[in-house]
DNA sequence: AATGGCCCCAACCGCATACGA
DNA sequence: CTCGTATGCGGTTGGGGCCAT
């Protein structure tokens, strides 16, 4: 049983959209504003479900639509992001400004898929596709008790080697925090090894290499390699976290949603990341646990 | 000119989430 | 807390346009 439909199919217009029915819906927004999406059409006069007069404005009629040709600073900003967020169109789409997420998931599938491939790319994964050691683990126990071993991560820059990490699990479950120069951290596989995580050095001075994450449930211990997920980003969205308190370092810290994540512990620079990617509406809404201290 | 294949993208659909009663 | 409704999101579809034959 599926969901009662948001209107009536039987008196509903489908396809392609008039220009009088977008001149109706532009001028009914114009003069009430979006929203109310459902009781829109019968007000605007258009025989259209609300989800569709919805997706015409947001995705066409929208004043401060871009339109045009992709730069190639945008297809580049798109590559980086998808690489850190996945599929995640509407959170790309809210860093370019003028473009949706319909506009760039379509790009996505029709030109940089391609790009990509042709660079020797996975689209998917974003690691080279000829290179070897590169096959993200597979293994079949979806909860396998996985152990990252930080041995290989070194700050670069001090010699006490004793850094703080972050483990992310940028699709949404899980996250880890704790220091050290020699880190094992515990966590739990939510999709089979696919998922990507990430481990990022605290202090701004960024890890040296990629570290592996080994499945002690398998025999063959695969390997999958942690990518260095934001220190390729070069936009705002690079991420260096500011010493934080003791609180939060002496222990892992795990969250389990991710935009939960993202409203906590994201800093940026002098703001937090909720507020640059938009999950904050008002600037005093975000509750960061991290302080602000980056300079 | 007609036809077929491919590409692109606007639009749809189903599901997830938010929110209010 | 539960339920129903509204909205948002991401995957998919289908039709129009373009190009080669």
């Amino acid at each position: 049983m599926g969901r009662s439909p948001c209107c009536e199919k039987e008196h509903t217009n489908k396809g392609a959209w008039t220009k009088e029915e977008d001149e109706r819906l532009i001028n009914y927004i114009k003069v009430h504003g979006e929203g109310c999406w459902r009781s829109l059409p019968k007000a605007a006069g258009l025989q259209r479900c609300g989800k569709s007069c919805r997706l015409r404005w947001i995705n066409y009629l929208r004043p401060d639509l871009k339109r045009g040709n992709f730069t190639e600073e945008e297809d580049e900003l798109i590559i980086n992001l998808h690489s850190l967020l996945g599929n995640k169109w509407s959170l790309i789409a809210a860093k370019l400004p003028g473009r949706t997420d319909n506009e760039i998931k379509n790009y996505w599938n029709t030109h940089i898929k391609r790009k990509l491939i042709s660079r020797g790319i996975d689209p998917q994964t974003h690691r080279r596709q000829n290179s070897a050691n590169t096959t993200p683990n597979t293994a079949t126990n979806t909860n396998a008790l996985t152990k990252l071993n930080t041995n290989n991560y070194h700050n670069k820059n001090t010699s006490n080697n004793n850094n703080t990490f972050q483990l992310i699990n940028v699709r949404g479950s899980t996250l880890h925090f704790g220091h050290g120069s020699n880190l094992e951290y515990d966590f739990t596989t939510t999709d089979k090894g696919h998922e990507k995580y990430y481990c990022t050095s605290i202090m701004p001075t960024i890890i040296s290499k990629s570290s592996n994450i080994i499945n002690e449930d398998s025999n063959n211990s695969s390997i999958v390699t942690i990518e260095e997920g934001y220190k390729e980003i070069n936009l705002e969205l690079s991420i260096s976290l500011p010493n934080y308190s003791s609180k939060i370092s002496s222990n892992h810290e795990v969250m389990k949603n991710q935009q939960h994540y993202m409203m906590r512990y994201h800093v940026l620079g002098s703001a937090c990341l909720c507020s640059t990617l938009g999950f904050q509406n008002k600037e005093n809404e975000c509750n960061c646990t991290m302080p602000i201290s980056m300079n």
